[in-house]
DNA sequence: TCAATATATTGACACTCATCAATATTGAGA
DNA sequence: TCTCAATATTGATGAGTGTCAATATATTGA
């Protein structure tokens, strides 16, 4: 009832991560640590379709035609983004699963999480 | 049953990110964007106490003392951390809040996800 | 006050990366 | 095939940053 705690979010921990590990990670959130990267993951959501082309995104980001297409194959090569043709343009979509995976290597194994979920 | 949907966890929307919250937020995944300090917060969550002094991070760590420093410091300004002095020793422990605040700001609001749980 | 230990700061260097201009590639239509 | 529009790639540049050696600061104990 008046329990803050979210059932199924333990509280976060980072547990047993190997140098390997920690790079991997490491790597997934550097990816996430740009505002622009950041901007295009909100914006491309935001769309009613759930896609958008780059012609779409220079505009409100303010950058490069050059530089958004950079920013678009970082997050499509971490696995953010998935990317289709239509014609000339290029669709972009944004993959909730990877999202979801980054954030659940914040929380302890998914057995406790599971747990806490059934009981 | 054969959800494959954690219940309380909808899929991740960035929402409405105005240019000063993307540069906020990328502030802060830039932070866990280096495998140092996805270490740091693992081991010092590790201790048992909870906490952990710069002597004991070094070796682990394998980077030398004034670098697991700096590592600590950009931690702490970032609100990873808090510090506590012992005599000489500095004990630094993590916020569970702030990444939990973190990876809360990947979610659709706090109402939505609050349905989804109580249903 | 002095010495020893733990931690923090400074300065330098190498490397990464965000950005743009210029150019290349791709696909559609004539 | 040719042209045009959309996107991707290349090369260059400047800013940021992870790292260390050297040094400074702070605390304890004699």
């Amino acid at each position: 009832m008046s329990n803050t705690l979210i059932p199924c979010c333990p509280p976060l921990i980072l547990q047993h991560l190997s140098p390997i590990d920690a790079e991997q990670l490491a790597s997934m959130f550097r990816v996430l640590g740009d505002p622009s990267r950041l901007q295009l993951l909100s914006l491309i959501t935001a769309q009613p379709s759930g896609a958008a082309c780059v012609c779409e995104l220079i505009e409100p980001l303010g950058l490069s035609q050059p530089t958004v297409s950079h920013h678009l194959k970082v997050l499509f090569d971490a696995g953010f983004l998935t990317k289709e043709r239509r014609g000339t343009w290029m669709y972009y979509r944004v993959v909730p699963q990877t999202l979801q995976a980054l954030y659940s290597t914040l929380q302890p194994p998914a057995v406790g999480a599971e747990a806490v979920v059934i009981r």
